[in-house]
DNA sequence: GTCTATAGAGGGATAGAC
DNA sequence: GTCTATCCCTCTATAGAC
Protein backbone atom coordinates (compact mmCIF):
# COMPACT_ATOMS: atom_id res chain seq x y z
CA UNK A 1 0.00 0.00 0.00
CA UNK A 2 2.88 2.31 0.82
CA UNK A 3 4.44 3.55 -2.29
CA UNK A 4 7.41 2.17 -2.82
CA UNK A 5 10.70 4.64 -3.49
CA UNK A 6 12.42 4.45 -6.96
CA UNK A 7 10.23 1.72 -8.24
CA UNK A 8 10.55 0.97 -11.72
CA UNK A 9 8.35 3.46 -13.75
CA UNK A 10 5.02 2.17 -14.88
CA UNK A 11 5.06 0.64 -18.73
CA UNK A 12 6.11 3.29 -20.42
CA UNK A 13 3.64 5.00 -22.82
CA UNK A 14 5.31 3.43 -25.64
CA UNK A 15 4.17 -0.31 -24.39
CA UNK A 16 0.95 0.80 -23.15
CA UNK A 17 0.08 1.88 -27.19
CA UNK A 18 1.65 -1.41 -28.28
CA UNK A 19 -0.02 -3.46 -26.08
CA UNK A 20 -3.25 -2.06 -27.00
CA UNK A 21 -2.41 -2.51 -30.88
CA UNK A 22 -1.94 -5.55 -30.68
CA UNK A 23 -5.30 -6.25 -28.69
CA UNK A 24 -7.23 -4.16 -30.78
CA UNK A 25 -5.59 -5.54 -33.90
CA UNK A 26 -5.87 -8.67 -33.08
CA UNK A 27 -9.48 -8.05 -32.61
CA UNK A 28 -11.02 -6.13 -35.55
CA UNK A 29 -8.40 -6.48 -38.24
CA UNK A 30 -7.02 -3.61 -39.83
CA UNK A 31 -9.27 -1.83 -41.51
CA UNK A 32 -12.00 -2.34 -38.53
CA UNK A 33 -9.60 -0.64 -36.06
CA UNK A 34 -9.35 2.91 -34.86
CA UNK A 35 -6.40 4.84 -33.48
CA UNK A 36 -9.10 6.17 -31.08
CA UNK A 37 -9.50 2.31 -29.97
CA UNK A 38 -5.90 1.94 -29.48
CA UNK A 39 -5.53 4.51 -27.00
CA UNK A 40 -8.08 4.79 -25.38
CA UNK A 41 -7.66 1.04 -24.34
CA UNK A 42 -3.76 2.33 -23.76
CA UNK A 43 -5.62 5.37 -21.47
CA UNK A 44 -3.47 7.51 -23.38
CA UNK A 45 -4.13 10.43 -25.29
CA UNK A 46 -4.97 9.88 -29.19
CA UNK A 47 -2.15 12.50 -30.52
CA UNK A 48 0.86 9.92 -28.62
CA UNK A 49 -0.28 7.17 -30.81
CA UNK A 50 1.22 9.34 -33.98
CA UNK A 51 4.00 10.78 -31.90
CA UNK A 52 5.22 7.15 -31.19
CA UNK A 53 4.64 5.76 -34.59
CA UNK A 54 4.22 7.89 -37.11
CA UNK A 55 1.02 6.56 -38.72
CA UNK A 56 -1.30 3.70 -38.28
CA UNK A 57 -0.08 1.99 -40.78
CA UNK A 58 3.33 1.91 -39.24
CA UNK A 59 2.15 0.51 -35.99
CA UNK A 60 -0.07 -2.06 -37.64
CA UNK A 61 2.95 -3.39 -39.54
CA UNK A 62 5.17 -3.64 -36.17
CA UNK A 63 2.33 -5.21 -34.34
CA UNK A 64 2.06 -7.72 -37.77
CA UNK A 65 5.62 -8.53 -37.69
CA UNK A 66 5.78 -10.05 -34.40
CA UNK A 67 2.06 -11.73 -35.11
CA UNK A 68 3.42 -13.31 -38.15
CA UNK A 69 6.81 -14.85 -36.39
CA UNK A 70 4.80 -15.92 -33.84
CA UNK A 71 2.76 -17.81 -35.92
CA UNK A 72 5.52 -19.05 -38.17
CA UNK A 73 7.98 -19.10 -35.78
CA UNK A 74 7.49 -20.50 -33.44
CA UNK A 75 7.34 -24.27 -35.19
CA UNK A 76 9.06 -24.14 -38.07
CA UNK A 77 12.87 -24.45 -36.05
CA UNK A 78 11.29 -27.65 -34.55
CA UNK A 79 10.50 -28.97 -37.49
CA UNK A 80 13.92 -28.05 -39.74
CA UNK A 81 16.07 -29.07 -36.71
CA UNK A 82 17.94 -32.82 -38.37
CA UNK A 83 18.21 -33.89 -34.56
CA UNK A 84 14.77 -34.97 -34.31
CA UNK A 85 13.02 -38.09 -35.57
CA UNK A 86 10.02 -37.43 -37.53
CA UNK A 87 7.83 -38.77 -34.72
CA UNK A 88 9.58 -36.78 -32.52
CA UNK A 89 8.93 -33.56 -34.06
CA UNK A 90 5.52 -34.08 -35.02
CA UNK A 91 4.91 -34.39 -31.13
CA UNK A 92 6.77 -31.62 -29.85
CA UNK A 93 5.54 -29.49 -32.82
CA UNK A 94 1.99 -30.54 -31.87
CA UNK A 95 2.35 -29.63 -28.23
CA UNK A 96 3.97 -26.51 -28.73
CA UNK A 97 1.66 -25.09 -31.36
CA UNK A 98 -1.64 -25.87 -29.54
CA UNK A 99 -0.05 -24.39 -26.09
CA UNK A 100 0.72 -21.47 -27.79
CA UNK A 101 -2.52 -21.09 -30.11
CA UNK A 102 -4.64 -21.75 -26.79
CA UNK A 103 -2.96 -18.77 -25.30
CA UNK A 104 -3.76 -16.62 -28.82
CA UNK A 105 -6.32 -18.19 -30.04
CA UNK A 106 -6.71 -14.88 -32.73
CA UNK A 107 -3.65 -15.07 -33.67
CA UNK A 108 -4.09 -17.70 -36.77
CA UNK A 109 -6.94 -15.46 -38.12
CA UNK A 110 -5.82 -12.43 -37.91
CA UNK A 111 -2.85 -13.26 -39.46
CA UNK A 112 -4.35 -15.33 -42.60
CA UNK A 113 -7.06 -12.15 -42.84
CA UNK A 114 -4.38 -9.88 -42.83
CA UNK A 115 -1.76 -11.41 -45.51
CA UNK A 116 -4.67 -12.25 -47.82
CA UNK A 117 -5.55 -8.42 -47.23
CA UNK A 118 -1.63 -7.19 -47.99
CA UNK A 119 -0.29 -9.89 -49.70
CA UNK A 120 2.92 -7.55 -50.52
CA UNK A 121 3.54 -6.59 -47.23
CA UNK A 122 3.83 -9.50 -45.39
CA UNK A 123 4.38 -12.17 -47.86
CA UNK A 124 7.95 -12.47 -46.82
CA UNK A 125 9.93 -12.71 -49.56
CA UNK A 126 12.01 -15.52 -48.70
CA UNK A 127 11.86 -18.72 -50.85
CA UNK A 128 10.21 -21.05 -48.86
CA UNK A 129 9.57 -23.65 -51.11
CA UNK A 130 13.32 -24.33 -51.76
CA UNK A 131 13.72 -24.16 -47.92
CA UNK A 132 10.98 -26.70 -47.31
CA UNK A 133 11.95 -29.42 -49.95
CA UNK A 134 15.52 -30.15 -48.91
CA UNK A 135 14.39 -29.11 -44.98
CA UNK A 136 15.12 -32.83 -42.96
CA UNK A 137 11.33 -32.58 -42.35
CA UNK A 138 10.45 -33.56 -45.65
CA UNK A 139 13.13 -35.71 -46.08
CA UNK A 140 11.98 -37.82 -42.90
CA UNK A 141 8.64 -37.25 -44.74
CA UNK A 142 9.99 -39.09 -47.66
CA UNK A 143 11.50 -41.96 -46.36
CA UNK A 144 9.06 -42.97 -44.47
CA UNK A 145 5.96 -42.91 -47.23
CA UNK A 146 7.04 -42.22 -50.63
CA UNK A 147 3.66 -42.37 -52.33
CA UNK A 148 2.34 -38.96 -51.11
CA UNK A 149 3.97 -35.23 -51.41
CA UNK A 150 5.14 -34.44 -48.45
CA UNK A 151 3.48 -31.15 -48.77
CA UNK A 152 0.37 -32.78 -48.71
CA UNK A 153 1.20 -34.24 -44.95
CA UNK A 154 2.12 -30.32 -44.00
CA UNK A 155 -1.08 -28.92 -44.84
CA UNK A 156 -2.43 -31.87 -43.31
CA UNK A 157 -0.92 -31.82 -39.70
CA UNK A 158 -1.29 -28.01 -39.62
CA UNK A 159 -5.07 -28.43 -40.24
CA UNK A 160 -5.27 -30.69 -37.69
CA UNK A 161 -3.73 -28.35 -35.56
CA UNK A 162 -5.08 -24.82 -36.53
CA UNK A 163 -8.16 -25.08 -37.77
CA UNK A 164 -10.36 -25.96 -35.00
CA UNK A 165 -8.62 -21.98 -33.67
CA UNK A 166 -10.14 -20.55 -37.17
CA UNK A 167 -13.38 -21.97 -36.78
CA UNK A 168 -13.56 -21.14 -32.57
CA UNK A 169 -16.23 -18.08 -33.11
CA UNK A 170 -18.55 -20.85 -35.35
CA UNK A 171 -17.59 -23.42 -32.58
CA UNK A 172 -18.68 -21.38 -29.42
CA UNK A 173 -21.11 -19.48 -31.10
CA UNK A 174 -23.39 -22.40 -32.92
CA UNK A 175 -22.69 -25.47 -30.96
CA UNK A 176 -22.39 -22.98 -27.87
CA UNK A 177 -19.03 -24.55 -26.62
CA UNK A 178 -17.57 -22.67 -23.80
CA UNK A 179 -13.76 -21.45 -23.67
CA UNK A 180 -13.06 -24.03 -20.91
CA UNK A 181 -14.66 -26.95 -23.41
CA UNK A 182 -12.77 -25.35 -26.16
CA UNK A 183 -9.76 -25.69 -24.19
CA UNK A 184 -10.02 -29.11 -22.81
CA UNK A 185 -10.77 -30.17 -26.80
CA UNK A 186 -8.02 -28.60 -27.78
CA UNK A 187 -4.87 -30.51 -25.01
CA UNK A 188 -7.15 -33.95 -25.84
CA UNK A 189 -6.24 -32.92 -29.65
CA UNK A 190 -2.37 -32.86 -28.37
CA UNK A 191 -2.19 -36.21 -27.77
CA UNK A 192 -4.36 -37.46 -31.05
CA UNK A 193 -2.55 -35.60 -33.88
CA UNK A 194 0.19 -37.29 -33.37
CA UNK A 195 -1.27 -40.29 -33.40
CA UNK A 196 -3.18 -39.64 -36.65
CA UNK A 197 -0.37 -38.21 -37.93
CA UNK A 198 1.69 -41.48 -37.89
CA UNK A 199 -1.25 -44.04 -38.91
CA UNK A 200 -1.97 -41.23 -41.86
CA UNK A 201 2.12 -41.55 -42.71
CA UNK A 202 2.17 -45.25 -42.47
CA UNK A 203 -1.13 -45.74 -44.59
CA UNK B 1 -23.08 -10.61 -84.32
CA UNK B 2 -26.26 -9.07 -85.33
CA UNK B 3 -28.33 -8.14 -82.08
CA UNK B 4 -30.95 -10.07 -81.17
CA UNK B 5 -34.61 -9.19 -80.81
CA UNK B 6 -36.06 -8.98 -77.68
CA UNK B 7 -32.92 -10.65 -76.37
CA UNK B 8 -33.69 -10.66 -72.49
CA UNK B 9 -32.70 -7.76 -71.06
CA UNK B 10 -29.31 -7.07 -69.31
CA UNK B 11 -28.71 -8.46 -65.74
CA UNK B 12 -30.99 -6.18 -63.64
CA UNK B 13 -29.05 -3.22 -61.84
CA UNK B 14 -30.58 -5.08 -58.94
CA UNK B 15 -28.15 -8.14 -59.16
CA UNK B 16 -25.77 -6.31 -60.92
CA UNK B 17 -24.86 -4.26 -57.65
CA UNK B 18 -25.53 -7.90 -55.67
CA UNK B 19 -22.77 -9.62 -57.86
CA UNK B 20 -20.40 -6.81 -57.41
CA UNK B 21 -21.22 -6.70 -53.20
CA UNK B 22 -20.42 -10.13 -53.05
CA UNK B 23 -16.97 -9.70 -55.05
CA UNK B 24 -16.18 -6.76 -53.17
CA UNK B 25 -17.36 -8.28 -49.74
CA UNK B 26 -15.31 -11.15 -50.57
CA UNK B 27 -12.00 -9.39 -51.02
CA UNK B 28 -12.10 -7.19 -48.46
CA UNK B 29 -14.06 -8.03 -46.08
CA UNK B 30 -16.87 -5.65 -44.35
CA UNK B 31 -14.91 -2.87 -43.01
CA UNK B 32 -12.93 -2.75 -45.28
CA UNK B 33 -14.88 -2.36 -47.93
CA UNK B 34 -16.41 1.04 -49.48
CA UNK B 35 -19.90 1.22 -50.88
CA UNK B 36 -18.26 3.39 -54.10
CA UNK B 37 -16.05 -0.21 -54.20
CA UNK B 38 -19.35 -2.08 -54.95
CA UNK B 39 -20.65 0.40 -57.18
CA UNK B 40 -17.60 0.95 -59.16
CA UNK B 41 -17.32 -2.88 -59.35
CA UNK B 42 -20.91 -3.31 -60.55
CA UNK B 43 -20.91 -0.05 -63.30
CA UNK B 44 -23.24 1.97 -61.68
CA UNK B 45 -23.83 4.77 -59.82
CA UNK B 46 -23.22 5.22 -56.21
CA UNK B 47 -26.80 6.28 -54.97
CA UNK B 48 -28.27 3.46 -56.38
CA UNK B 49 -26.61 0.87 -53.86
CA UNK B 50 -28.63 2.60 -51.45
CA UNK B 51 -31.79 3.18 -53.37
CA UNK B 52 -31.86 -0.89 -53.40
CA UNK B 53 -30.21 -1.92 -50.77
CA UNK B 54 -30.84 0.82 -47.97
CA UNK B 55 -27.85 0.77 -46.50
CA UNK B 56 -24.54 -0.73 -46.56
CA UNK B 57 -25.46 -2.91 -43.62
CA UNK B 58 -28.46 -4.26 -45.10
CA UNK B 59 -26.30 -5.54 -48.28
CA UNK B 60 -23.66 -6.86 -46.22
CA UNK B 61 -26.39 -9.07 -44.33
CA UNK B 62 -28.07 -10.49 -47.26
CA UNK B 63 -24.37 -11.29 -49.33
CA UNK B 64 -23.62 -13.01 -45.68
CA UNK B 65 -26.70 -14.88 -45.34
CA UNK B 66 -25.99 -16.71 -48.78
CA UNK B 67 -22.48 -16.64 -47.80
CA UNK B 68 -23.12 -19.07 -44.58
CA UNK B 69 -25.27 -20.73 -46.73
CA UNK B 70 -23.00 -21.82 -48.86
CA UNK B 71 -20.02 -22.86 -46.44
CA UNK B 72 -22.12 -24.73 -43.94
CA UNK B 73 -25.30 -25.74 -46.07
CA UNK B 74 -23.78 -27.56 -48.87
CA UNK B 75 -22.20 -30.57 -46.56
CA UNK B 76 -24.24 -30.86 -43.41
CA UNK B 77 -27.19 -32.76 -45.45
CA UNK B 78 -25.01 -35.08 -46.49
CA UNK B 79 -23.67 -35.74 -42.84
CA UNK B 80 -27.23 -36.20 -41.86
CA UNK B 81 -28.52 -37.85 -44.00
CA UNK B 82 -28.95 -41.60 -42.37
CA UNK B 83 -29.41 -43.26 -45.41
CA UNK B 84 -25.64 -43.53 -46.14
CA UNK B 85 -22.73 -45.59 -44.88
CA UNK B 86 -19.79 -43.48 -42.90
CA UNK B 87 -17.45 -44.30 -45.63
CA UNK B 88 -20.19 -42.98 -48.27
CA UNK B 89 -20.83 -40.42 -46.25
CA UNK B 90 -17.03 -38.78 -45.90
CA UNK B 91 -16.17 -39.62 -49.76
CA UNK B 92 -19.13 -37.71 -51.01
CA UNK B 93 -18.78 -34.87 -48.46
CA UNK B 94 -15.07 -34.63 -49.25
CA UNK B 95 -15.94 -34.53 -52.94
CA UNK B 96 -18.69 -32.19 -52.71
CA UNK B 97 -16.66 -29.77 -50.38
CA UNK B 98 -13.43 -29.56 -51.35
CA UNK B 99 -15.04 -28.61 -55.15
CA UNK B 100 -17.12 -25.75 -54.10
CA UNK B 101 -14.25 -24.52 -52.48
CA UNK B 102 -11.72 -24.61 -55.38
CA UNK B 103 -14.67 -22.45 -57.02
CA UNK B 104 -15.03 -20.22 -54.02
CA UNK B 105 -11.22 -20.62 -52.34
CA UNK B 106 -12.19 -16.93 -49.79
CA UNK B 107 -15.39 -18.05 -48.78
CA UNK B 108 -13.73 -19.79 -45.21
CA UNK B 109 -11.89 -17.32 -44.65
CA UNK B 110 -14.36 -14.63 -44.78
CA UNK B 111 -17.20 -16.33 -43.23
CA UNK B 112 -14.74 -17.22 -40.51
CA UNK B 113 -13.51 -13.98 -40.01
CA UNK B 114 -16.88 -12.09 -40.16
CA UNK B 115 -18.35 -14.30 -37.76
CA UNK B 116 -15.68 -13.08 -35.65
CA UNK B 117 -16.18 -9.37 -36.18
CA UNK B 118 -20.00 -9.90 -35.83
CA UNK B 119 -21.00 -12.56 -33.43
CA UNK B 120 -24.48 -11.45 -32.81
CA UNK B 121 -25.57 -11.40 -36.50
CA UNK B 122 -24.59 -14.47 -38.26
CA UNK B 123 -24.00 -16.51 -35.05
CA UNK B 124 -27.54 -18.28 -36.07
CA UNK B 125 -29.39 -19.36 -33.10
CA UNK B 126 -30.16 -22.38 -33.80
CA UNK B 127 -28.40 -24.98 -31.28
CA UNK B 128 -26.49 -27.13 -33.43
CA UNK B 129 -25.31 -29.15 -30.32
CA UNK B 130 -28.04 -31.59 -29.90
CA UNK B 131 -28.33 -32.02 -33.35
CA UNK B 132 -24.94 -32.98 -34.13
CA UNK B 133 -25.02 -35.13 -31.03
CA UNK B 134 -28.43 -37.60 -31.81
CA UNK B 135 -27.13 -37.33 -36.07
CA UNK B 136 -26.47 -40.41 -37.65
CA UNK B 137 -23.16 -38.73 -38.54
CA UNK B 138 -21.81 -38.85 -34.64
CA UNK B 139 -23.89 -42.40 -34.27
CA UNK B 140 -22.06 -43.71 -37.01
CA UNK B 141 -18.59 -42.67 -35.15
CA UNK B 142 -19.58 -44.28 -32.20
CA UNK B 143 -20.28 -47.27 -33.89
CA UNK B 144 -16.52 -47.49 -35.09
CA UNK B 145 -14.35 -45.84 -32.93
CA UNK B 146 -15.50 -45.33 -28.73
CA UNK B 147 -12.56 -44.13 -27.64
CA UNK B 148 -12.28 -40.64 -29.17
CA UNK B 149 -15.35 -38.16 -28.55
CA UNK B 150 -16.97 -37.66 -32.39
CA UNK B 151 -16.68 -33.80 -32.30
CA UNK B 152 -12.85 -34.32 -32.57
CA UNK B 153 -13.30 -36.74 -36.09
CA UNK B 154 -15.70 -33.85 -37.03
CA UNK B 155 -13.20 -30.71 -36.38
CA UNK B 156 -10.20 -32.96 -37.92
CA UNK B 157 -12.05 -33.64 -41.10
CA UNK B 158 -13.08 -30.21 -41.81
CA UNK B 159 -9.43 -29.10 -41.03
CA UNK B 160 -7.89 -31.36 -43.43
CA UNK B 161 -10.39 -29.99 -46.37
CA UNK B 162 -10.76 -26.02 -45.25
CA UNK B 163 -7.58 -25.42 -43.77
CA UNK B 164 -5.69 -25.33 -47.09
CA UNK B 165 -8.09 -22.45 -48.63
CA UNK B 166 -7.68 -20.41 -45.53
CA UNK B 167 -3.87 -20.25 -45.74
CA UNK B 168 -3.66 -19.99 -49.55
CA UNK B 169 -2.84 -16.66 -49.38
CA UNK B 170 0.03 -17.96 -47.45
CA UNK B 171 0.80 -20.52 -49.63
CA UNK B 172 0.99 -18.91 -52.74
CA UNK B 173 2.74 -15.97 -51.37
CA UNK B 174 5.35 -17.53 -49.13
CA UNK B 175 5.93 -20.80 -51.22
CA UNK B 176 5.04 -19.48 -54.33
CA UNK B 177 2.62 -21.91 -55.61
CA UNK B 178 0.86 -21.09 -58.74
CA UNK B 179 -3.24 -21.29 -58.81
CA UNK B 180 -2.81 -24.17 -60.80
CA UNK B 181 -0.41 -26.26 -58.76
CA UNK B 182 -2.78 -25.35 -55.51
CA UNK B 183 -5.60 -26.92 -57.41
CA UNK B 184 -4.00 -30.13 -58.23
CA UNK B 185 -3.02 -30.50 -54.80
CA UNK B 186 -6.84 -29.76 -53.40
CA UNK B 187 -7.61 -32.44 -55.73
CA UNK B 188 -5.27 -35.19 -54.79
CA UNK B 189 -7.13 -34.49 -51.34
CA UNK B 190 -10.26 -35.44 -52.49
CA UNK B 191 -8.48 -39.06 -52.72
CA UNK B 192 -6.43 -38.86 -49.50
CA UNK B 193 -8.30 -37.63 -47.30
CA UNK B 194 -11.15 -39.91 -46.80
CA UNK B 195 -8.73 -42.69 -46.73
CA UNK B 196 -6.84 -41.01 -44.06
CA UNK B 197 -9.87 -40.62 -42.05
CA UNK B 198 -10.91 -44.10 -42.57
CA UNK B 199 -7.20 -44.96 -40.95
CA UNK B 200 -7.96 -42.71 -37.94
CA UNK B 201 -11.04 -43.79 -37.51
CA UNK B 202 -9.87 -47.17 -37.00
CA UNK B 203 -6.75 -46.60 -35.57
C1' DG C 1 6.06 14.07 -23.37
C1' DT C 2 1.33 15.05 -23.11
C1' DC C 3 -2.54 17.59 -23.95
C1' DT C 4 -6.46 20.41 -26.81
C1' DA C 5 -8.06 21.78 -30.98
C1' DT C 6 -8.54 21.37 -35.68
C1' DA C 7 -7.23 20.63 -40.41
C1' DG C 8 -8.26 17.76 -44.18
C1' DA C 9 -9.61 13.60 -46.43
C1' DG C 10 -12.78 9.80 -46.77
C1' DG C 11 -17.00 7.57 -46.91
C1' DG C 12 -22.21 6.55 -46.02
C1' DA C 13 -26.28 8.39 -47.14
C1' DT C 14 -29.79 11.47 -49.38
C1' DA C 15 -32.05 15.49 -51.92
C1' DG C 16 -33.65 16.66 -56.05
C1' DA C 17 -33.27 17.12 -61.18
C1' DC C 18 -34.11 14.37 -65.16
C1' DG D 1 -34.74 4.18 -62.15
C1' DT D 2 -30.71 6.75 -62.65
C1' DC D 3 -27.90 10.54 -62.30
C1' DT D 4 -25.24 14.84 -59.97
C1' DA D 5 -24.24 17.29 -56.16
C1' DT D 6 -23.73 17.59 -51.53
C1' DC D 7 -24.54 16.93 -46.59
C1' DC D 8 -22.43 15.50 -42.51
C1' DC D 9 -20.17 12.57 -39.65
C1' DT D 10 -15.96 9.92 -38.71
C1' DC D 11 -11.28 9.23 -38.81
C1' DT D 12 -6.19 10.01 -39.40
C1' DA D 13 -2.86 13.13 -38.67
C1' DT D 14 -0.74 17.41 -37.10
C1' DA D 15 -0.16 22.19 -35.13
C1' DG D 16 0.74 24.41 -31.18
C1' DA D 17 0.08 25.39 -26.09
C1' DC D 18 1.74 23.69 -21.74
Amino acid sequence: MTPKRKEKPDKSTEEKIMEAARKVFSNKGYAGTRTRDIAEEAGINLALVNYYYRSKDKLFYEVMQEKVYQLFGSVAPILINPAFSLETKIEIATETYIDMLVDNPDLPLLVFNEIKNHPNDFGAKMQLKPMLLQSSFFTQIRERNNKVDPFQFLLSILGLIVFPFIARPVISGVADISKNEFTELMKERKKLIPYWVKVMLDS
